[in-house]
DNA sequence: AGGAGGTTGTACTGATCAGTACAACCTGTA
DNA sequence: TACAGGTTGTACTGATCAGTACAACCTCCT
């Protein structure tokens, strides 16, 4: 009965490498194929919708990853600060030694946009909502828990692209390091809105 | 002499459009001659070697676009503050109306890395030095200018991400609104480096 | 009015794409 | 040892890919 030398998880892994390397389009069954060294037989065996089904299997274990790493203790956090940090250097670990690619911001370009929103939605508000949660326990007002925890995840994506662009990992471990004492700091005050933003805000751009 | 109907720039413009919402991998020439109405003959007319002259004409495009209408202002401006809400206002108009796409971010992943990198690069950094000029104009010190231009930089490509992923442009536009605060703040101080962070950056990060 | 020459649509090429079919294989169980 | 059935490599399909060739066209200049 072939109990396989293949396990699912490893093929899956196999192709997120080969996903964060080459993109979603251009990894063709063949790039895969000779990449992973898994033929197109196995491949069509446990994935048999093709690569739309890869791709799911991809962001659910990366997905995972996340909820088990850092969601979770984010949320389970007595200590803000503790949490904050090892937040930092799990994420910072986690793309460095990734080809400093999320997965899940890939997917909000081109045709993947559409068919994965939903899960690429859920990643994002699931880490925004655990690190404000984070936040809030540290003494933090929900509104200004929410706001912090949000420009984190936006700093860290961003750094992310600009880690690819400069090909430098010094620059996002410094963005890093930013935005993890700007998540911590307690004395910040919140300004007031500059006005074209309340303009715009209340204009158009709930759609 | 056919002084034809279609400008290059017009070209240009389109294929931005269809890059932006196909991403440059899944735009084929067919689907390029259908979005855009231009048949064939004329691509290749205009863009000899095919997508990657179309793509180096777009970022060309986008890259002067941003070069007058953001990079050259920071740059001579007088007065830092006026400079950097003006920033604002301009990048939040310009991604809002363009598919919250970023075509020199998008140009970081895949296959596209390569080709492009150079010029990716130089509209990063335009980008984080010209903002690092009018925050040094407004009296900052270099480094902490330079840092906070990284900041910011990265933060607004992550506003993008999440404003995609979100399918949301009011949550881009308080990453936009806030990042300006950062900017502008005067009094904000900066803390130590995590502890952690030292250690990265002095054994590995200087790939 | 009549070229001249830049511009454009169409048909074609070989390569590569995703996906299917299926025979051969391999390993745990009987 | 032999079977059973999960697993895998290979060959194939029709569709689509990037790029080329070229005749028809259209507009400006004389």
């Amino acid at each position: 009965m072939a109990r396989t030398l293949l396990e699912r998880s490893d093929a899956v892994r196999a192709l997120a490498g080969v996903f964060r390397r080459r993109g979603f389009e251009s990894s063709s069954l063949s790039v895969i194929q000779q990449e992973t060294g898994i033929g197109r037989g196995s491949l069509y065996h446990f994935f048999p919708e093709g690569k739309a089904d890869m791709a799911r299997a991809v962001l659910e274990q990366v997905g995972d990853w996340f909820e088990e790493r850092i969601f979770s203790p984010l949320r389970a956090a007595h200590d803000s600060a503790t949490a904050i940090e090892a937040m930092s250097q799990e994420v910072a670990d986690y793309f460095i030694s990734r080809e400093r690619v999320c997965l899940f911001a890939s997917m909000t370009l081109g045709e993947e946009q559409d068919a994965f929103a939903g899960v690429v939605r859920a990643y994002f508000t699931d880490w925004v909502d655990a690190l404000a949660e984070a936040l809030r326990t540290g003494g933090i007002s929900p509104q200004e828990a929410a706001d912090r925890a949000l420009d984190a995840v936006a700093a860290i994506q961003g750094g992310l692209i600009l880690a690819r662009a400069y090909g430098d990992d010094a620059t996002f471990l410094g963005i890093i390091a930013r935005t993890e004492q700007r998540l911590l700091d307690p004395t910040r005050e919140r300004g007031t809105e500059p006005s074209w933003v309340r303009r715009r805000v209340s204009t158009r751009a709930v759609s």
